[in-house]
DNA sequence: TTTCCTGCAAACGATTTGCAGGAAA
DNA sequence: TTTCCTGCAAATCGTTTGCAGGAAA
């Protein structure tokens, strides 16, 4: 048994929280959301943030794309979909190539030796603007 | 151009720890490499042991795993391979099945849009011990 | 010599957490 | 009421960095 779950109060400041994440293709982090949302909540903490995350994270409402500059990125489209990590400014993007067969089939492989319930596959590399000017080192 | 790198010197210690990267499959952590060394160079130190693997890394002697529980973990094998992720007891596993066409060709797909030079697939779930023994709450 | 490497310890920065007051059930 | 939610600020903890001495070229 999973234990008993704590029982979750309506909170209008959890709901701002997930609909900003949800409603931008962006891959935001914690800091982020939460300079989206001061202005329009001005007592809103950054705590807060963390912590409706990572409740959204155990109800797989949000996933996390991974770790870009010592910051988690999150997304709120959690259907499994590849993403890509420009290495030069840390956009991160959704490809458009869907999830295809290759993955499903290694999935299903896996699963022979596993119990699997995530899978996150990553590209990275330099997006074209950081191609075109690579980082900017002197201004 | 890519400007000019710096010299690297001979250090002994830089050697050991690439050789105890490369000679495990467990995938480990700043910290674990400095353990494992440290009764035989027992004047290491932690930072030596984070700048050495940036370099690697850098060279790409050494790739990044992701983070598992906050801890950056590396894998010296840098030929591109899948993993498995142990959410319970966050052991890392190198996948038997090879990293198949499906992904090659998925990032054949995204190369007509971005400079590639790394990708990454990674499964998340239970390992076999903690499947039978989730994440033990309760001794 | 000059340049790189390293121990040490302080600094950093993202994330977590204890506490006390307030809101939801 | 009772339980959950949150602001605040302090605490954590993995990682980075400045400095001075030592090793490699």
């Amino acid at each position: 048994m999973t234990g008993m779950e704590r029982a979750r109060k309506h909170s209008s400041k959890r709901d701002a929280i997930l609909r900003v994440i949800q409603s931008t293709v962006s891959h935001p982090g914690a800091q982020w959301v939460y300079e989206r949302l001061k202005s329009a909540i001005p007592d809103l903490s950054l705590g807060t943030v963390y912590r409706n995350i990572k409740l959204f994270q155990e109800e797989r409402q949000v996933i996390s794309v991974g770790v870009v500059n010592g910051e988690e990125r999150f997304d709120g489209q959690t259907a499994p979909h590849p993403h890509f990590v420009c290495s030069g400014c840390g956009k991160i993007i959704d490809l458009p190539c869907p999830e295809d067969e290759a993955v499903r089939g290694m999935a299903a492989a896996v699963q022979q030796d596993f119990v699997i319930d995530y899978r996150k596959t990553v590209f990275y590399g330099l997006c074209g603007e950081c191609t075109e000017e690579p980082t900017r080192l002197v201004p």
